[in-house]
DNA sequence: TTGTAGGCGTTATCAT
DNA sequence: ATGATAACGCCTACAA
């Protein structure tokens, strides 16, 4: 390993203490500022750079912060991730990215081993279905905001409006005259999304349309999974003329599946999805959608995660995006 | 802040002294078995977690790695950055990640700023044309590996086989019968950029086939910029029969706006792309291209800096994956 | 096998 | 305004 250059070299260069030179560093007012300019020039020389592992130690604080997230292989989390990003950066923290992979035994993994002396605030989307291992850490006292895919647990969360998004994307299927409405979704332990296949139920009994069990199918979130549910709901007995799904993904995966059979979407079937991924607008024709404003939910979770880090008990907090529909190709006739 | 349990908690508590902790929780062998196991049955029972920085700033070591990355919001880095997080995680390292947003100032005041001691190597795909950041922090000794876009500066690096990708998209395009080829593409002084503009060339040469100068365009990466792209070659005295674009995105900004145009792609101009980004297969038509291993790429560059952090004067090294010519619609005439 | 003591680079608390 | 000095939590000789 190498030596690099530290406040006692230039201390020593300068003939001053390591107090002074500690004082220049961190602009204290109680320094003459002759000698601040004197060190900081030393220091420009020398080429000095701040160890953050001794200044954490001593003050008791890193600048860092954790992103625990299912994916960031998506449109949507890492415009989420940009977003905290920004603000992270320009606070001076850094920001550790531990990814799940969508699988509760690894979040918990991670969870338990964070070495929590090593960070200073915790952002996280979860994709378990149990808090055991949250409640550990918030336990102990460690900053946390959830984010999106948020917990039941009392604390700061940020995340869209799933229930309105899903109530709104389903009413204007409904209003585009379908009325024969699935819904394809993940699993069901996740609260954002039972909340929107809240909304869209509600939606439904709002008009008192009927559902068919069959036309909820709970599977996970990829494309793929989007194709094999439309193939099933294809096969079924009643076959849907629209469909809502829970994201971009599937609405596109189910695209597909309907492309391939020859089915004029938007015609013979209406699309919606929900993200507003920016392959909406490149699949053909043009998925109609719920726009999920992805960069505010990152920079709006960084910046109540700073007050928290900031200020002990800094009161929790829960906002609520609101999402917007986005019409395109896939529900109208043509 | 709150107080963590420590070494020093859980010596006190059993009566050993702080040293015997130490080696218990290292698993060294200058302990006894039945020590050992009071002492890790102690933090068990007390929680404790280690605290990184005091471990960090006593062996100089932090066992944290910076990514520094153009951007996250694509297929490609997003899917680098997870092949990356991967071999970290089960090596015990976590991850810092940087975002320049592909800017040259951003970069380097990111690079400047680093502080140096708090990351034991980094990973960047440097977006500059100018290297003297970079050269700065290798001077320091800090381990260093270059992947995706990489430098003139001597080290490790991993790419994929831009040439040669370049090259075999070319000429298939020119199998396929096409013959007035254009090349949309990135700013010069990239590497990457450089590198499949020269197979482009080449394989035009290699057929003695032509090139008007308005058929290379040089502007940014973007799916906005592959559109303009487009539109200008359309309006030019020369409009070219084929598109080869640097990127997918490229090349689908370049395909919707000749779908605007009712421009049959396939029949009336072939269009090769670069990465295989999933969207290739949303788009209709479907969209020829050269793919990248992006997993591997973050897979073996993560092991290449590991392995330049345990071994000093590990040998750099350059690896270069090959890539794969993959035929769809949209060089097919129909 | 265990304990003691010094040090890692910085900040903070006293003096001066 | 400046300087000594003791933390911060852990590791690592060296001693015992």
């Amino acid at each position: 390993m190498h030596h690099f250059v530290t406040i006692k070299d230039i201390a020593r260069e300068l003939n001053v203490s390591v107090s002074t030179v500690s004082r220049a560093m961190r602009d204290t007012h109680d320094i003459s500022i002759e000698t601040k300019k004197k060190v900081l020039a030393k220091a420009e020389e020398l080429n000095y750079k701040p160890n953050f592992n001794a200044r954490g130690l001593s003050q008791g604080r890193t600048n860092n912060i954790g992103i625990i997230i299912p994916f960031i292989t998506n449109y949507y989390f890492s415009t989420v991730i940009t977003g905290i990003q920004n603000v992270a950066y320009s606070n001076g923290y850094n920001i550790i990215l531990y990814v799940t992979d969508d699988s509760e035994e690894r979040e918990s993994q991670i969870v338990r081993n964070l070495t929590i002396s090593g960070l200073d605030g915790i952002l996280i989307s979860t994709c378990a279905g149990n808090y055991d291992h949250i409640k550990e850490i918030k336990e102990n006292g460690i900053p946390i905001v959830f984010f999106d895919r948020t917990s039941d647990l009392h604390g700061t969360k940020v995340m869209q409006d799933d229930y309105n998004g899903a109530l709104i994307a389903t009413k204007h299927l409904i209003e585009q005259g379908y009325s024969k409405i699935a819904h394809i979704t993940g699993p069901k332990d996740q609260m954002f999304t039972r909340n929107r296949l809240n909304g869209y139920l509600d939606a439904l009994k709002e008009h008192q349309i009927s559902v068919k069990k069959e036309w909820i199918i709970h599977s996970g979130f990829s494309q793929e999974w989007g194709e094999k549910d439309m193939i099933e709901l294809l096969a079924s007995n009643h076959a849907p003329d629209a469909l809502f799904a829970v994201n971009d993904r599937k609405a596109i995966g189910a695209m597909l599946a309907l492309k391939k059979e020859k089915i004029n979407i938007g015609t013979e079937i209406g699309v919606v999805g929900f993200t507003n991924d920016p392959m909406c607008t490149i699949i053909s024709p043009s998925l109609t959608t719920v726009s999920e404003s992805a960069f505010d939910i990152g920079r709006i979770s960084c910046e109540l995660l700073l007050k928290h880090i900031k200020k002990v008990n800094f009161p929790p907090q829960e906002v609520i995006l609101p999402g917007e529909l986005i019409v395109r190709e896939s529900t109208v006739r043509n």
